[in-house]
Parts: structure tokens; C-alpha cells; sequence
DNA sequence: CATTATTCCTATAGATTTAATAGGATATTA
DNA sequence: TAATATCCTATTAAATCTATAGGAATAATG
């Protein structure tokens, strides 16, 4: 039940609500907007940090919003198309690395080895980023709360 | 030349001193100790942080120390029985998580497929974390400087 | 048109973490 | 005993992260 994780804090906390934020909106297959407060005590998030979020994410084209009574937030992508890399890498940032070609002597006594580790790292997290859409997350959180019903064909 | 990373700042900067330190040390295959100053100045790192990182390194069982005038540090492991995962553990820490089980109802929309890509993050990290060697480094750095030349059998 | 409910924008505060420095104690060798 | 190096503890400066807050803009409703 207790996992040790080796990486602490791979993702920020703001990322991960706003990685839930999303996940929420596609989980509604509904056309009409959510409200934050709606997001906010669903998924367990400071209302007013998760305002923030959501602007940031507006801004980014993630989501649209509507203002006034009936004002919420809507998923702009289609939930197969938008992947949690694409996400993470909005609210989180990248960093550029120098990677140092092979068979060049280096400034540095590992400056290979060690841009080649760095670069192995990246391309496996990338890997399973950009592969994980909220639609996989969608279906797997159906499956494992036991609402999800097969299509048998009778 | 440059590659975008997704991630940033997976591993500190400490950290990665930490890891450039021991890879010091497993790349002399000598049995002579290694000063501090010295392995601070081949590796570009400030000698007074170094210390601190290597007095933790010592107290982890990693590097051993000899004091006085001809003091400094050797490694007290095997280079390919010590891995790039053991040297971030310690330095670094690891994060307890709750891995929610399949077919349970989970508190929170979203806790079950996010735990889960979660652990199929660290998974994929410290598959590459420890299977790692500072031996496979050394080796991997020596072939990319071109020092480097095969056992052809004539 | 006024009211109400909602998102939007900007600023800021508090806490934590990180990176680095510093002083003096302790040990080893010559 | 002098010189050289590691050892231990404390501290500081900067950056980052998390969260809160005030008030502006917008939309629906009666």
C-alpha cells in the first residue's frame, strides 16, 4: 500500500492539481461549465489557488471559461489528444541541457557519461508523459472504481 | 546540441555534485586518497560544499576518509556494485506514497489512475537509477574521450 | 438597470528548500 | 610542534513553492 519513490517532488503540487483540474473536467462528459468551487471541493484544492491555476491553464488554450451565473470552465481538447507531458510541461517548465556529443573529449572528467544519463532519464519520463493521455486516465479510474461496465456483445 | 528537458531539476544540484564526487573517485583506479581540493577543482565545484557533501557521503558508507597531510578519500565500494540510485537516495531522500489498490472505491475522483501513473514514473526511474553503475559511467566516459581502445584479438 | 455570481488579474506574504560559506575542532604526518 | 587535511555545526542569502487577498471585468437574472 506504501510505495518509496525514489524522486521526491517530481511534480509540484500546483501541478498536480492542476493535472486533477483537468482530469475532472474530462471526467464530466458534460458540455456545460464547471464551476471552480465545483473542481476546488472534488478534488480536495484551495479554491483560491486553483483560480490561479485555472487561468493559467485558460491562457495556455487547455481550457476555456465562461464568466457570470452559469460561468465555469470547459475542456478545449479532446481528452484522447491532451497528454499529462503536455500539461506538466505548461505549468512546470522545461530546462534546456547541453548534451555532449560522443567521441568529443569533454571539459569535464563525466561530462558525457553523465549528459547521457540525463538524457536517458528525460527520454524515459518523457516517454510515459506524452503517453498518457486524460482519456487513459479517465477509463483506468472508471475501471478500478468499479463503474465500468464492458460492452459484451450478447 | 541541446535538448529540452521536461523535468526540471529531477535530481539537485548537491546531488548531482555528490554524484560527480564519487564518480571521481571510481574514475582514479587508484588506491592512493583523493584531497577534496583536488576532486573539487577537476570537477568545477566549490571545495567548502564538496566537504559538507563528503562528509555525508562518508557517513553513508560510500567513500571512506584519511585525515592529515596526505589525507583525502577513496571509494569503499566496488565502482559496478554501486549504483547512481543509492548515491540519490541518500542524498536526496525518498517520498512515501499511498498507492491506492484496483477495485476500490477511491476517496478522491482521480486517485487511482494518478497514483498509479505515478508509480509507473518511479518505476521507470529507478529502473534507470539502479541499473546504473559509477563502473558503467567510467566506462561509457572513457569510450566517449576516445582514450579509450578495444581488446582487439590479432 | 441593479443585483448577484462568477471568472480575471496582480500583488504579496509566509514557509520551505537549496546552495554556499564560515569558524573552529580534530586527526595525521613529518 | 608545525603544517595540512578532514570534521562538525551554524548561519546566511537567494530562490522557489504554496497559498491568500483585493478588487476589476463579465454575464445572467428579475
Amino acid at each position: 500500500m506504501e510505495t518509496v519513490f525514489i524522486t521526491p517532488k517530481i511534480v509540484s503540487q500546483k501541478c498536480r492539481y492542476a493535472l486533477r483540474a483537468i482530469f475532472e473536467l474530462a471526467s464530466r462528459h458534460t458540455a456545460e461549465a464547471v464551476k471552480i468551487s465545483d473542481i476546488a471541493s472534488s478534488q480536495a484544492i484551495s479554491p483560491r489557488f486553483l483560480e490561479n491555476i485555472l487561468v493559467e491553464l485558460k491562457q495556455a488554450g487547455f481550457v476555456a471559461s465562461k464568466r457570470g451565473n452559469d460561468g465555469g470552465y470547459i475542456l478545449t481538447w479532446p481528452a484522447d489528444k491532451l497528454t499529462v507531458g503536455q500539461v506538466i510541461a505548461f505549468i512546470q517548465g522545461t530546462v534546456k541541457y547541453n548534451v555532449v556529443p560522443y567521441g568529443i573529449d569533454s571539459a569535464k572528467n563525466g561530462d558525457y557519461a553523465f549528459s547521457h544519463l540525463w538524457q536517458r532519464l528525460n527520454d524515459s519520463i518523457s516517454g510515459i508523459y506524452n503517453n498518457t493521455t486524460f482519456a487513459d486516465l479517465v477509463q483506468e479510474e472508471a475501471m478500478a472504481a468499479k463503474d465500468y461496465v464492458p460492452n459484451y456483445v450478447i
